[in-house]
DNA sequence: CTGAAAGCGCTTACAG
DNA sequence: CTGAAAGCGCTTACAG
């Protein structure tokens, strides 16, 4: 083998150093070296070592052993800008999360995330992080993300209705794989994978009927995502069979945060003050209205019971220990992740998953206590 | 221009589109399309694109208006792949983070976190987002990261002196772009960006001891990182010089938990029952402690003062609200971000920045009231 | 001011 | 079971 004299590289002054000078022994150290290099040492080509990298069962076993055994040695790392620019896949995928302030403080979030990169790890995939500000939306770095190859496909988390115009539905007509997580849409054909939300309300009505409760306050997270319109849906259906009328002051909205949990709490309480129970679109308004009762002086779950949505770490450890619909937003994030793999992979075509919710019972609730 | 005939593709059976016709117009639709079809568009050279993008003020006024237009008409959009192996860098970073339960649940990586990816989209970089599992470390993911051609650079998060062998010391010797956030190591030639944890501690003792106090327990995060050595280390000298011995079961490990911190407040009240402040090397312990000594029938801060460490925003919430140290997260974030981007571009060799803390005063201390 | 050409480091039909 | 060769879509000296 006289070949292959090693080029130079005359148009890099920089770059990372030369790949050797042709001669080396087996053992030289870590010189950063290509695919050619381990092919010419290990005496195939490079299709060959290429196919032994991706286990190609048409290479015979002592090849394999052969090109392993030069790769080891000299420490090749196969270079993955060219092999996803030859590839199909970059074996990538993005989470985009809106622009709010402490997303990546928020427990929910964190629950998914988690879920999400230890699936993507497991499968081998990379994962990027997109904070979707404003000008993210307006300069369609969410549809480059796919055209410029940066990742396969994207998982939504924390997007709603006002998210649709300019963003959302911008993955509909391309096709381009996009998994909404834990929220979904009704008229647009987007993949979504999302806790059964309407069974978890149906479960907290059916617990607060039947300890007696019926002046039942409900703390409404954002009218802006589906699944809390179907908690407001299903909780109004309940009151309605109670005979109650649900659109007289016993909702409010409380925007997600423990301050909007307080003041809707304050709103529903001065409205009807013999409200006896109070449920919360999600677990921290949950703790800002147990905040604001005892304020006003009544307890929980004594004179009211507190029922939150989420079932976040941090609920199980406050006083009174909060009563709340566990979500498995972990598995969520798994699952939403294992499908868009799927997706990109042309495996299915629609994801369309839901997952069960179950009710916690802890101590912020107890029997209806009627009062004046 | 009759050159160029499309060549056909025939080894890629399910690619993404061909590229079109060859006589396609102007106003073609959204088919995907590659630099060399935009130069034979705009009837220039694909190194003539290629400048145009990357504002190479070589190319005239009017060329560059041509180009572009073409490139907006069919929507062109570079493939960074292409770009990234044909250039010199990914323009892409890496957040590491170790396998801590919650750690994307954390407000203290939170504040963190949004400071990097704010700088960083700022700056038009990506974000990949890792965690570093143990078998990541067994297989060297950390190091493939960076010459697999990932990113350009990492930081690293939540890493302390157990991860030395294995995983930070890799950096050492290869001189890979790396930034430790909010830590530093002494023997170990490593990039950082961390606060001035000393500064703080010594704002805190002088404040309790102006406010008579001098039997002030501290409840350690871990030894293993060395942000918390130097917190015990002036604690210490502080104790001593008030002539205490701080040896003798003042101090206590939390592990950076609420249950820890409740668990040392408790031992170190065991011990000495004339303490008067309790000082914690994080505010999740402070809040740890607090609710202990709520049990143990102690008021904060009549009977004990607690401060704490980091100013989350939960510190301000609880009640009494957290007096603690400011630790400007978010903006280390920031600098980290923007320090590693000089590394990796040769502007600077060698990080090694302190931001100032501050001590923020709330409702949790007052004078020391002498117990039994 | 612009173009022709080499090169980045892989993957994949195709042929044998 | 393996190799030669084309191709992925860019960037960058070099030459004019």
């Amino acid at each position: 083998m006289i070949e292959t004299p090693v080029k130079e590289d005359a148009r890099r002054p920089k770059g990372r150093g030369a790949p050797g000078d042709g001669l080396k022994g087996e053992d030289a150290p870590k010189v950063k070296v290509n695919m050619r290099e381990v092919a010419r040492m290990a005496d195939v080509s490079v299709a060959t070592v290429s196919m032994v990298l991706s286990n190609n069962p048409r290479i015979s076993r002592a090849t394999q052993l052969r090109v392993r055994q030069v790769i080891d040695q000299v420490g090749y790392r196969p270079n993955r800008l060219a092999q996803s620019l030859s590839g199909q896949y970059t074996n990538v995928l993005a989470i985009v999360v809106p622009a709010l302030r402490h997303a990546f403080a928020d427990a929910y979030f964190g629950e998914l995330i988690s879920g999400i990169t230890d699936r993507a790890h497991k499968m081998q995939m990379k994962l990027m992080l997109e904070v979707a500000k404003p000008d993210f939306i307006k300069e369609d770095r969410h549809i480059e993300l796919i055209e410029r190859r940066f990742v396969d496909g994207i998982l939504c988390l924390g997007f709603n209705d006002r998210h649709r115009h300019g963003f959302l539905e911008d993955f509909v007509g391309r096709q381009y794989p996009m998994v909404v997580v834990n929220n979904y849409f009704k008229d647009m054909d987007l993949d979504s994978v999302v806790c059964d939300y309407r069974s978890g309300v149906q479960q907290v009505m059916n617990f607060l009927t039947q300890l007696g409760h019926r002046k039942i306050g409900f703390i409404n997270g954002a009218p802006e995502a589906q699944t809390q319109r179907d908690l407001l849906e299903v909780y109004q259906e309940n009151m309605v069979a109670n005979g109650m009328k649900p659109g007289d002051g016993w909702v409010s909205d409380g925007r997600f945060t423990e301050a909007g949990g307080a003041v809707a709490a304050a709103a529903i309480l001065d409205r009807h003050p013999d409200t006896t129970a109070l449920f919360t679109g999600n677990d921290k308004m949950a703790l800002g209205a147990m905040h604001y009762l005892s304020r006003r002086g009544l307890r929980v779950p004594q004179d009211v019971s507190v029922i939150g949505f989420d079932d976040l770490q941090h609920a199980a450890f406050v006083s009174p220990s909060l009563s709340t619909v566990h979500l498995p937003l972990y598995e969520v994030g798994v699952l939403a992740c294992d499908k868009l793999v799927e997706r990109v992979r042309g495996k299915i075509d629609r994801v369309a998953e839901v997952l069960p919710t179950h009710l916690i019972l802890r101590e912020s609730t107890a029997l209806a206590a009627p009062r004046a």
